[in-house]
RNA sequence: CCAGAAAGACGGAUGGCCGCUCUUUUGCGCUUUGGCGUAAAGGGGAGGAAAGUCCGGGCUUCACGGGAAUACGGUGCCGGGUAACGCCCGGGCGGAGCGAUCCGACGGACAGUGCAACAGAAAACAAACCGCCGAUCGCCUAGCAAUAGGAUCAGGUUAGGGCGAAACGGUGCGGUAAGAGCGCACCGCGGACCUGGCAACAGGGACGGCAUGGCAAACCCCACCGGAAGCAAGACCAAAUAGGGGCUGCGCAUAAGCCUGUUCCCGGCUUGUGGCCCGGGUUGGUUGCUCGAGGUGUCUGGCAACAGGCAUCCCAGAUGAAUGGCUAUCGUUCCGUCCUUCGGGGCGGGAUACAGAACCCGGCUUACAGUCUUUCUGGAUAU
RNA sequence: GCUGCCGUAGCUCAGCGGUAGAGCACUCCCUUGGUAAGGGAGAGGUCCCGGGUUCAAGUCCCGGCGGCAGCA
C-alpha cells in the first residue's frame, strides 16, 4: 500500500449511447449476483466506466436511483484501486444489488474482475 | 371517556468517514480581456403527491392577419372568485344519516327523428285475452210462458285477474246495466297572476278534471367556450456529408395554386427572368432554464373562495441525468415477557409508508406506515 | 418528457344496448388392422379491474391497472 493513500485518480464516465454499444458488443462480460460487468480495453491509460440500470431491473424509479449510486459509490471506490487502467467498463444493475448488503457488492465486484483477468498486477495476493 | 364528522399541519432526528452538482468570494495559471481552467472557504440542493398526464394557462413555432357561416370537440342548476378552467367559494333543489355533515354529468322529452329483448291482448294519437255488464234483428237447448243456459256481436267497460322494468293519477264516497274524473272530498299534478330573492328557486294561488310515461352517459335542440402542435417547441455554434434553396430588382397576368378542419368575403403570397448570397437534415455542444399569476409575516375589504396595501426573503436546475453511499446512536409505534410506588420502566423481536424534479405555474385524480392541532356532533359517567 | 392504440375461451380474433360466438387446440364416440384426415357429440369465460347511466352494459360515460407502438 504504498501508491493508493496518496489522491486516488477519479475514473472518467461514460456518456454516449454509442460507448455503451461499444462495450457491449465487443466487450467481455462475467455476471453475478448482484451486478453484471462488462469490459473492453479503449486504446488510452485512462479508466472510465458507465452505469445501465433498465426498468427491467426494478419498475420503481426510487429502486433503480437507489441501484444506481450505490453502483456508482463501489465503482468509485474500488475501480482505481483494484481494476487495470485502460479499459472502459460497464456495470450493469440488478433487482438484488438494491438489497443486499454493500460489503457483498464488493465481493461480486472483485469476483468480476479477477474472472476476467483484470485485477491490477500489484494487487494480486 | 367512547364513537364519529370536517378543516389544516407534518411525514423521521443527530453525529462520523467518503463523494456529486449549482452558486458567491478570494488566490493561482492561461487569455484574442469577453472569459476559461484549477484550488480553498461560505451558501443552496426533491414532493405532498415531484406520480397519472385528465383539464386550464404562460412560453415557442407553424410566412401575416380581419370577418362570417358551418363542421368537430368540450362544458351544462344559480351567483361570485380567477390569467383561465371541467377548479374553488357561497346559495338553491334532490338524496343519505339521530346528528355534526356528506353525496349528486343537476339545461331541454308539447323542435324533430329514434329505442324498449323476452313475456303479454296491448309498449304509446292506447288497446279488449280472461273477466264484468248489456243486447238478441237472426241461431241452438229446456219451458205453456216469464225466463234460464249456451252461442254470437249491431256492443259497452278498465273496477278485478294475468304479463312485464314500465300498462295513460292515488284513496274513499256517490253514481251506473257494469264501469269510467262521470260527480264530489282529501292527496298528487299543471297553472294565469301576486309576494320575497340579482338569480337558481321558495311561499301563496284564481282556474283546470288530468293534459305532460321512460331513455338525451341514443341522434339531437339550446346557451357558452375552443386555430394546431408541443421545450424531443424553438434559437445559435462546430464538424463531416449529400443534395437543394433564400434574398432582392424588373416584368407579366387576372389564369392557376397557396394563406394550418371546410366554405365564402376582404386582404396578401407564389409562378417568368436578371443579380447577389446561402439555407436544410444528422451527431455533439451552448441556449431556452429558472425571480415566479413566487414564498413568509402583517393590515384592510369580503360570510367565503379571493383581492389589495406594506414589510421582508431569494428558495433545485440535473442532462447515461446531481440532490447521495457506508456506518453509529436515538426517536415513533406494535407484539411477547418481566418488574411496578400504576405515572411508567427493563429485556427480546418486528414495523418505520407512498414515492424521485426533467420548461414553469393553477387545479383534478390516484397512492400513502404513522403522528399532531383546532372546531363540531351523538352517547356514557360525574357534578 | 410527449403522443397514439389495444385488453373477450389455452391461442388468433368477431361481436347494431337484449340468452357471449367463429377458426385452431382439448375430451369422448364413429370410421381404420393402427395413425392422420373426415364425421358426430361435449367441455372450456370474473368479456383487465372499480364505480355510474339504463328495466337491461362485453357494448355508453368516468376513474384505475396492464401491454404495445411512435416522436431527437
Amino acid at each position: 500500500m504504498n501508491a493508493a493513500h496518496d489522491k486516488k485518480p477519479t475514473p472518467g464516465r461514460l456518456k454516449r449511447r454509442s460507448d455503451f454499444l461499444r462495450v457491449q458488443e465487443t466487450g467481455r462480460k462475467w455476471v453475478s449476483q448482484s451486478l453484471i460487468l462488462q469490459a473492453v480495453e479503449n486504446g488510452t491509460d485512462s479508466l472510465n466506466f458507465g452505469l445501465t440500470v433498465s426498468k427491467k431491473a426494478s419498475p420503481s424509479a426510487v429502486i433503480r436511483n437507489r441501484i444506481r449510486r450505490r453502483l456508482r459509490a463501489q465503482a468509485i471506490a474500488l475501480l482505481p484501486v483494484k481494476a487495470r487502467a485502460g479499459m472502459d467498463y460497464v456495470l450493469v444493475g440488478r433487482r438484488e444489488t438494491a438489497d443486499k448488503p454493500f460489503a457483498d457488492i464488493e465481493k461480486d465486484l472483485l469476483w468480476c474482475l479477477k474472472r476476467l483477468d483484470l485485477l491490477k498486477k500489484e494487487e494480486k495476493s
